[in-house]
DNA sequence: CAGTGGTCTAGACCACTGA
DNA sequence: CAGTGGTCTAGACCACTGT
């Protein structure tokens, strides 16, 4: 008899997809629900509140839970390091350093972190090689206003962004993804083509609200980004 | 003094954010952190249970619970409905249907969906227009296997996806993005040039092991896919 | 086998918000 | 102001898994 909170969220989860509680419908209060599963409230409170995590449904105070109309579906996808990446699909890693160079902030850099004016900071050109072949091509940029260090950093061996996660923390990060193409520099360092389409990923970070880092990664054309859910 | 699971939670992000709990280290279980914080252990167990969620901690019973050593960082995309994606940047939406035909599954939609050999599907090309301009491509596969009723739906006023959120459910689904180029026809659909770089999704969905529908979206030249956390 | 997290309970009070 | 979800508590038992 006695639900657990996973019972309860299956068995609201179906009722929901097989269309007895249909779309913008008003759901039992959690004291009925509870009554209904024969468990206490906090149980239901779980299950339910796992559901709107989800975003399957919609609740408010006093006016009660309700199923979505149009369910927000989400993905989740992990952002892991290169390497792990590389490693996890079994092929040997390879990193080299291509470019290194401290310079002012150039103004598209400033506007997108929040910089200021006199900004300086240190650009790395990297390569990431899956089984020999190129993988992904890494421009980034590091506010040496936030990190002084990153100046005497040995970037040689160890990617940034190693060095990142293991040195600074961030509080805040947007991510961006889109499709560009391959300019006859990006197409020499993956191995391809001028004018292949390459996937892009470009991400900011931030540490209480002071700019930390910005990178764009670009893929060998055919790189996929894939997800269950 | 009494702290909720949210003081607890974001205490115990800075302590690691900060470093004073290094990565890989052992956090002190859930009864100490209970009597630290002077709290009841449930709720030193919500906020624990979230930092996990989040994938900052690793827990495991008897063994106790890690801070991760290289935090697996995850961002959730939300995956709307095209219209209400076009809706909420504050343009005027329009759909139209450009091609319609029953036809016998091809070999790669076969063996990326997992159907037999006779299956049947309805493939629909559909434009998703923003304030006129082209905004996206929709190439739409239907299993009539599973979804025999598609073949009378009307999908000249509504576009297949907002037809299949309200008829039928999915247990699974299977979401990638990649970059890709624009042929001479698409091109000409999202009124671009060939050649162009265009963001691609593909999303693959089942009920019960079966499949439903498999579709690929291509964004007009430009498109970027962002979100922060 | 014993330590740790996972979950449930019955009851309580609070916070928000719709009528 | 009253109904609903949001959270906390003190205690209990269970499930998993290192040692």
């Amino acid at each position: 008899m006695k639900a657990t909170y996973k019972d309860v969220k299956s068995d609201i989860m179906s009722k929901i997809t097989k269309g007895d509680w249909a779309p913008g419908s008003l759901v039992p209060n959690e004291i009925e629900l509870a009554a209904i599963y024969g468990c206490a409230r906090a149980t239901v409170n779980r299950a339910m509140r796992e559901l709107a995590d989800d975003g399957i449904i919609e609740r408010r105070r006093k006016a009660g839970t309700r199923v979505r109309s149009s369910p927000i579906r989400q993905a989740r996808f992990d952002i892991p390091l290169v390497r792990r990446e590389i490693e996890d699909k079994g092929a040997e890693y390879r990193y080299s350093l291509a470019g290194r160079a401290v310079e002012p902030a150039p103004d598209w850099l400033r506007a997108r972190l929040n910089l200021g004016t006199g900004s300086k900071v240190l650009h790395l050109i990297c390569m990431h090689y899956a089984d020999g072949d190129p993988y992904q091509h890494e421009d980034r940029w590091i506010n040496l206003g936030m990190l002084p260090q990153a100046e005497d950093a040995d970037f040689t061996q160890t990617g940034p962004n190693e060095w990142l996660v293991a040195t600074v923390p961030f509080s805040d990060a947007e991510i961006s993804f889109s499709a560009g193409l391959a300019d006859a520099k990006l197409a020499d360092y993956l191995a391809s083509k001028e004018g292949d389409p390459v996937f892009t990923i470009e991400r900011s970070t931030w540490w209480e609200g002071q700019a930390i880092t910005y990178v764009k990664l670009c893929f060998r054309p055919g790189h996929r980004m894939t997800t269950r859910y």
